[in-house]
RNA sequence: GGUCGGUUGGCCGAGUGGUUAGGCAGAGGUCUGCAAAACCUCGUACAGCGGUUCGAAUCCGCUAUCGACCUCCA
C-alpha cells in the first residue's frame, strides 16, 4: 500500500515526497496572528488548517515540534497617510492602554477561539517582544554579512544586493528581479530613507511618541515585522526546519523576506516545505480585517447577522472548513454552513452508532469486508495526499452507509470479520478526534440530568402510549416536542431524541 | 497596469487524459400506525470557442468572467 506523505511545497511548484530532516521528527512553523483586535473567522481557517497537518503528522507518528508565534510588534499600518504606525501601539493609543494590555487582551481572545475551535496548542508559542535581544543580534550579524545599512538610525535589508547576489528573492511568490530593477529607476524618488523601494526595514528608530521602543546599536527603536520569524524559528527549530506555513497572503512580502533574512545570516533557506492556506472568502471576496469584509466567530455561534439565517456551532464550522482543502479558496454562505450542518450530525450520528456496535459473531472476510477495508485505506491515502480532507471524508461518508446499513439490517455481519469492525471503529475515532479534531456535540443530551431524566420519562410514557396504539397521544407528544426544537425518532430499540 | 490562480450539476466542494468523488437540497421507492431517521435508485455537471489525441472536465491557445498578490492582512 503507498501511503507516503505528499506536501504541496508553495516554493517549487510542486508536490513533493515529504522527508524530515530528523528521521522520525518534524520541525513545524506556523505564522500566528498580530494580536491587535480580535480574530475574525479567516484567521481561524488557516490555524484549523494547520491544525490538521499538526495532528495528521502526529498520527502517522512523527515527533512533531510545532511552534507558532504571537506578533505583538514591530507590524506597521500599511496605509500611507497614517504616517506608518505599529498596529499594536496604535490600537494601544486609541484606547488609551498600554500596548501590553492591548497584546494580552487579543491573544488572550485568541487563545480562547482557539480552544472554541479545538485547535491544539503549539509546542512553543513565543512572541516577538519576548526575544528583542536575538533580533537586535540578527540584525547585526546580517549588517556583517554585508546584506542590511544603517540610515538615520534605522537599518534595512538591501534586497538589491540580496536579488543580485543569490538568485533566490522572489522565487516563493514569483516575482522577478528585472521588475524590482525596473522598480527602482520609477519610485526611487518616493521612497525616505530606502535605497530601493523593496527594501524592508529590520530595525526602526522610534518616532518620539512612540510607545513601545527598545535600546539597541542603531537607536531606540523597535524590530522590523518579518524579523521576528526568522529569529524565533531559528532559535526554536534550527537553521533549517521541515515545514513553514502560513496564510497565502503572507507569502509576499512576509515570507520572502523571511528567507532573505535567513539568507543573510545563515547563508541558505529556513525550511524545506512552505506550505501555504489558502483564503476564506465571505461575499465572494477575501474575508480581512483591514476592509471590514468579515464575520467574526462569535456572530457565527450566535447566528446574529443579516448574513445568517440561524447559529451554527463551533464544530459545524470547522467540519465546514474541512470540507474544502486547505490550498483552496473557501467560500462562507448560509446555505453552505446549512449543508455542513446537516452532513457534521450524520456523520457523528454514524460514529455513535459505530461505537455501541457488536459485531453478532463469526462472519467472513467477503466482499463487503474487503470494501470497507478498502475505504479505511483510502482514507488514509487521502490524508497522506497533500493533507486532503474533504477526500478523506468523502471515504469517511461511503463508510457511513456502510455502518448504517448494518445497523439497518440491509447489511449483515456475516459478511465482515470482527477484526474488521474493530478497525472501523478504530478509523472512524482516530479520523474524526485525532486527525480531524472534531469534537463531539450531544444533540441527544442537554448536559443537564434534570432534562435528561425529563426526556426519558417522557418517551417512556409516549412508549406507554404507541404500545396501547394509542398514536393520538403519541402524535401529540412529538408533535409538542417538535415545537421545542426536540426530534424525535422512533427506531427498532426505542425513540430516542436530538436538539433540532 | 504587472504577476498568479479560479470558473465543476440547484448550493458547497474533490478530482485531473478513458472508470461513482462526497455533503446538502430535489425526485421515486423500501421500512414505519403516520412521520422522522435509515437504506436503495435517479439527475448523466465540468465558463465559451478552437486545437492536440483513438479519446479531454482534465493538455495547449484564445475569449469572457471572478478573485488574489503587487501596500497591512491568516
Amino acid at each position: 500500500m503507498k501511503n507516503e506523505l505528499q506536501v504541496f511545497n508553495s516554493y517549487s511548484g510542486k508536490k513533493e515526497v515529504f522527508k524530515p530532516i530528523h528521521e522520525g521528527q518534524v520541525g513545524m512553523y506556523v505564522c500566528g496572528p498580530t494580536v491587535y483586535s480580535d480574530v475574525h473567522l479567516g484567521n481561524c481557517r488557516t490555524f484549523v488548517s494547520f491544525d490538521v497537518v499538526y495532528r495528521y503528522l502526529q498520527y502517522l507518528g512523527y515527533k512533531v515540534r510545532y511552534v507558532r508565534n504571537i506578533t505583538d510588534v514591530g507590524h506597521l499600518e500599511g496605509d500611507e497617510d497614517t504616517g506608518r504606525e505599529d498596529k499594536i501601539a496604535k490600537k494601544a493609543r486609541l484606547e488609551q492602554l498600554e500596548p501590553m494590555e492591548i497584546v494580552q487582551r487579543y491573544m488572550n481572545g485568541f487563545h480562547e477561539m482557539m480552544k472554541v475551535f479545538n485547535v491544539a496548542a503549539p509546542a512553543i508559542e513565543p512572541r516577538a517582544t519576548g526575544h528583542i535581544p536575538e533580533q537586535i543580534e540578527m540584525v547585526q550579524t546580517i549588517l556583517d554579512n554585508g546584506l542590511a545599512y544603517v540610515k538615520n538610525g534605522s537599518v534595512y535589508f538591501d534586497t538589491f544586493k540580496f536579488a543580485k547576489e543569490k538568485n533566490v528573492y522572489g522565487t516563493l511568490s514569483g516575482r522577478k528581479i528585472e521588475d524590482l530593477i525596473a522598480e527602482s529607476r520609477a519610485n526611487l524618488k518616493n521612497q525616505d530613507e530606502k535605497n530601493h523601494p523593496s527594501d524592508f526595514a529590520i530595525w526602526i528608530k522610534a518616532a518620539p511618541e512612540h510607545l513601545m521602543r527598545w535600546n539597541s546599536p542603531w537607536s531606540v527603536g523597535f524590530p522590523g515585522w518579518h524579523l521576528e520569524c526568522s529569529v524565533m524559528s531559528t532559535k526554536y527549530l534550527g537553521e533549517k526546519f521541515d515545514i513553514h506555513g502560513g496564510g497565502s497572503d503572507l507569502k509576499f512580502p512576509h515570507h520572502e523576506n523571511e528567507i532573505a533574512q535567513n539568507y543573510g545570516v545563515c547563508g541558505a533557506a529556513p525550511c524545506n516545505y512552505w506550505l501555504h492556506g489558502n483564503m476564506l472568502l465571505f461575499n465572494g471576496k477575501k474575508m480581512s480585517k483591514s476592509d471590514g469584509n468579515s464575520i467574526m466567530p462569535g456572530e457565527l455561534f450566535t447566528g446574529q447577522s443579516s448574513h445568517l439565517t440561524k447559529a451554527y456551532s463551533p464544530m459545524v464550522v470547522r467540519f465546514f472548513m474541512l470540507q474544502s482543502h486547505y490550498s483552496s479558496t473557501l467560500d462562507l454562505t448560509d446555505e453552505a454552513l446549512q449543508a455542513a450542518e446537516k452532513g457534521y450530525r450524520r456523520l457523528m450520528e454514524a460514529l455513535k452508532v459505530l461505537q455501541e456496535m457488536t459485531h453478532t459473531g463469526g462472519g467472513s472476510a467477503g466482499a463487503l469486508d474487503k470494501e470497507i477495508n478498502g475505504l479505511i485505506d483510502l482514507a488514509s491515502e487521502d490524508m497522506s495526499d497533500d493533507f486532503n480532507t474533504p477526500k478523506a471524508l468523502a471515504s469517511l461518508f461511503e463508510l457511513v452507509t456502510k455502518i448504517n446499513s448494518l445497523k439497518g439490517g440491509q447489511l449483515s455481519f456475516s459478511d465482515l470479520t470482527p477484526d474488521t469492525l474493530e478497525r472501523l471503529k478504530k478509523t472512524f475515532n482516530d479520523f474524526i478526534f485525532d486527525i480531524f479534531g472534531l469534537l463531539a456535540e450531544n444533540f441527544d443530551s442537554s448536559g443537564n440530568g434534570v432534562v435528561d431524566g425529563l426526556m426519558q420519562l417522557i418517551l417512556d410514557m409516549r412508549q406507554t402510549a404507541r404500545t396501547n396504539k394509542d398514536w393520538g397521544t403519541s402524535d401529540k407528544i412529538r408533535d409538542a416536542l417538535k415545537e421545542l426544537e426536540i426530534v424525535v425518532k422512533d427506531g427498532k430499540d426505542g425513540a430516542t431524541w436530538s436538539k433540532g
